[in-house]
DNA sequence: ATAAAGTCTATACTTGGTATAGAGTCAACG
DNA sequence: CGTTGACTCTATACCAAGTATAGACTTTAT
């Protein structure tokens, strides 16, 4: 398999493939006669399972730690179970920040309507303080 | 007033200030005989306003273009408002997503408790379906 | 006078890719 | 056999929003 249909065939851009590669998260893959990278069907489960970590919005560094663990699969699973309550507690994080932007921003949408000046605009006024 | 001084003034870091001049955020400063920059309160206040957007975090061009608008204070400020609303828009958007990952993170921490090795982990496998 | 602190420019690095340029490879068609 | 088109290769630059250096220069303090 060459790298367009592994593209087709997981959906990430062949520059994605690439780059992925660079960072170590496709271990020792083969060249054709002709410098072609050659894929098999190892390749392609490992991409769709760092598309799925991505989605879940991990780090390429994240999603590195997770495939370093798959090849050692007599280890404890407790630093996985760690990673992602980190991963987690982070999302959590995030959104109780976009709720407090949320509640300002709705505060300043509320403080302008739509016939005013800029000098007179309630929004600006809102930031200037 | 020099850099570090508005640095400590403003809490915004000396690179930091330098970068949002080198993108058009601050406009034509002096410079000192021995070329450092100089300073006046109108550009405190001035950083200060780029601080409260980028707490609010609207990207450098937001800023730049609410800057902008300040500059022609007998225009509508209705291009305000619609920024401000499209930014809004995007924090609640945001905010959904998070919480489907959030949702998807729950599920996958409870799929797995501390004692289990790498091949029985319940977040890998959730991981690789 | 000299040392320390501050500032200058320019450049590289971060994250997770995306987008080129210019060269090389491969398959099909006439 | 030639050549066209599709594909791939490497290397590099770019995005946001800064951060972090190196090496040179200026100012301040002693």
């Amino acid at each position: 398999m060459k790298i367009g249909d592994v593209a087709k065939t997981t959906g990430c851009s062949i520059q994605t493939i690439r780059f992925y590669e660079k960072k170590g998260l496709l271990p020792e893959l083969k060249r054709s006669s002709g410098n072609y990278r050659v894929y098999d069907k190892g390749t392609i489960e490992q991409l769709l399972f760092i598309k799925q970590c991505r989605s879940l919005d991990m780090s390429i560094m994240e999603v590195k730690t997770l495939m370093d663990s798959r090849s050692r699969p007599d280890q404890s699973c407790s630093n996985i179970n760690t990673l992602i309550a980190k991963h987690l507690s982070d999302v959590i994080i995030r959104i109780e920040e976009l709720n407090v932007l949320k509640s300002s921003l709705e505060n300043m949408a509320s403080s302008c309507d739509q016939d005013k000046t800029i000098r007179d605009c309630g929004i600006l006024n809102y930031l200037h303080t």
